[in-house]
DNA sequence: GATGAATGAGGCTTCATTCAT
DNA sequence: GATGAATGAAGCCTCATTCAT
């Protein structure tokens, strides 16, 4: 699934021709995304949005069928980065600890190239109806998954210990979050990168087998 | 402080016997806290939270100068929690060690009995004016300043390795959020004191010196 | 049923006190029945009726749900006119042509007085819902009860023809209605009490047996 | 005048080839007048009847100047209905009493075939800036004039009493668009043919002259 | 001639806040 | 101190109308 997939997921547009509704989306999407994460949701209102986007107010109806919709799309739009770049960052690699590695610094770092927004998808889920609520929390599911795919991996290849994998993915997807959540306190303490080697080393000590440590070590130069 | 401290915290009030505002406030954030958590701050109506406090909506303006003050006091309250209870569990114990599992405990049971409060926090801090936030972050800060103290006492005592204690600080912080956070879903894996338990695991692999580990494996019982 | 008691009639309100609703509620159909009747439905905005009834637009949202509820108690109102009134005409008459002919008149007189919310009432019944479009005919069913009652007795009592009574009691009604419906052609050709006398006449023409003319002559200087 | 005369009546058109405007102003007076029966003028959007006709929104403004104009072209056809099939039913006819009612039923079968667009009529009328309804009222007066006309033939004639022409007129008039207005309960009542009987024999009690019945004895058959 | 995307004014409705009682 | 009716500003959304293609 692309960017332009979900611009055209779930939300009834009046207009037919497809190319405009994924670009007008886009831009909707674009505008609101800002103006949500520093105003907040109910504080920004659609005349805000319209303005950032230029367009008209009535443009937007066209596209969306209420301000929740806009920011389904938003949300919708992050969480889709993460289920496009956390695949393109561990395609090709097939050690399982590279992967693993791979996709927590993909993950981290998708966070802080969409930081606010990230912030947004924490604090506005509630602000949707349920039905589309369900839709966010399927799509982290997916999100998570991944990164629980590639802990069962080393797992099973004797290389972690035996964790109980979902609540240790609970705990890598939050660190990556943190940094977005936390941003305003972490940034004064550490670098991108630097949190990021930090944190490998603490999950290294926490989950690596012995063997997985020998393993580590020969491909350290490589993560 | 007090819980009836925070009632008295920082809003002005118009009447000025302080029991009767110290009661009313509570009356007020009691019902405050459950329609903020349920339907969010911006869904609930000053008529809402009147209604379920059982007083009119004139007297709240008597205790309070704006609806995001209601907000405010309830935020104040959640974190009063911590304050109170985080000292509470860890009184009366020396050991470092000790002193650190009773204040992560400690925690996580505290967000476990004021899980949907927690959320409200994490969501709605944005909402408030950047003065008032800036109170939150303030008691954030001393927070986890208590769990910090604990994590460096016991690097000083060479229980655990020397890491960045004020990011392992955020990770175990967030730890005990994320049972809130995503209680959805983590409901449905295990039950609070089997994730605290998981949790101790964890950070002990991460965290213990082999010195650490032998302390560990001494007073393991009593935790 | 008394005209108080049509503005407590089915819409909810969010004040207490019945007589205030009560008086509040007349306040704004007074205001909405002219400017209704004036401008119609849907030219009319809630604050045009806020206005002229010297309230603010919030005001009316806390005596009724709707635009479309202030339309429903403006049209209850006036066929409530036609309830009260037509009782009231044949109270303590007890020969049944006189009661006919009290009631006819009584029923056009009403509609004279009430003429542009007559008019209305025929316009705009079908800006309402379903539901309530329901409440409306039940209403005008009942007063065409009271006239088919009296057209009934006359019938049985040998003094009318055996006519289908729904079908003329329709032909009683409509040319009572179409006083105000049509008045702006009328009011060129006679007035009121003419109209009156000229239907009672094409009536008598139409319905009565021998026996009812012979006792019409007999009543005569009464009606 | 004709069908397609109406349709070039009176509203400017930007297209200049007569026929294809009478044609185009066909079709969206026919999508026009089964939305605005079904949902009212104002619940109707230019884009339902655009819809509705297969054409674009923008196509209606290149044969209408208005909103209004489109309601204006659906009255004055359905007042052409009633100005054309009233004199054809009467035409070749003689006899005054058989021309009364053969327009007398003539007139009840088109308020039938147009049921809906007759109650549109009654109740829109008034959604029309002045100098707009007066056509449509100049329309009325029409047709009224050849049931008028036809009335004061059998009174001249000696067939019918010496009433006000116009009142009866009305009645006639009325009783037609009864029919239409009160059907929702009419239907359950009987058949059109049975309510046109049933006016005959109500109308010639009320009217006819004792020469009258004779001849209207004779014609009976006939009718 | 036809299209349909775009505009933007305007209306309904909500709700924080006030104030007379 | 408490009440709750009243206010009115503000926002979401609709839809008649236009205009570039």
């Amino acid at each position: 699934m692309d960017g332009r997939d979900v611009m055209n997921h779930d939300v009834k547009s009046q207009v037919s021709d497809e190319a405009l509704v994924a670009r007008r989306r886009a831009q909707i999407v674009a505008a609101a995304t800002e103006l949500f994460s520093h105003q907040g949701f109910y504080r920004t209102t659609i005349q805000d949005v319209a303005k950032k986007a230029g367009v008209s107010a009535g443009l937007i109806y066209q596209y969306v069928t209420d301000k929740e919709d806009v920011l389904l799309l938003v949300l919708l739009s992050v969480l889709d980065s993460y289920k496009t770049e956390i695949p393109a960052a561990i395609a090709g690699l097939t050690d399982p600890l590279e992967r693993f590695w791979a996709a927590i610094g993909a993950y981290c770092r998708v966070v802080d190239q969409r930081r606010e927004a990230t912030v947004l998808a924490y604090r506005s889920t509630k602000s949707l109806p349920d039905d589309r609520r369900e839709l966010i929390k399927q799509s982290e599911i997916e999100t998570n998954g991944m990164i629980a795919a590639c802990l069962s991996d080393c797992v099973k290849a004797g290389l972690m210990r035996d964790v109980k994998v979902e609540l240790v993915t609970y705990q890598l997807v939050t660190f990556a979050h943190s940094w977005a959540l936390k941003h305003w306190r972490l940034k004064e303490v550490c670098g991108l990168e630097e949190y990021i080697a930090e944190g490998f080393d603490f999950f290294a000590q926490a989950l690596l087998t012995p063997k997985g440590r020998r393993h580590q070590a020969k491909i350290h130069g490589r993560t």
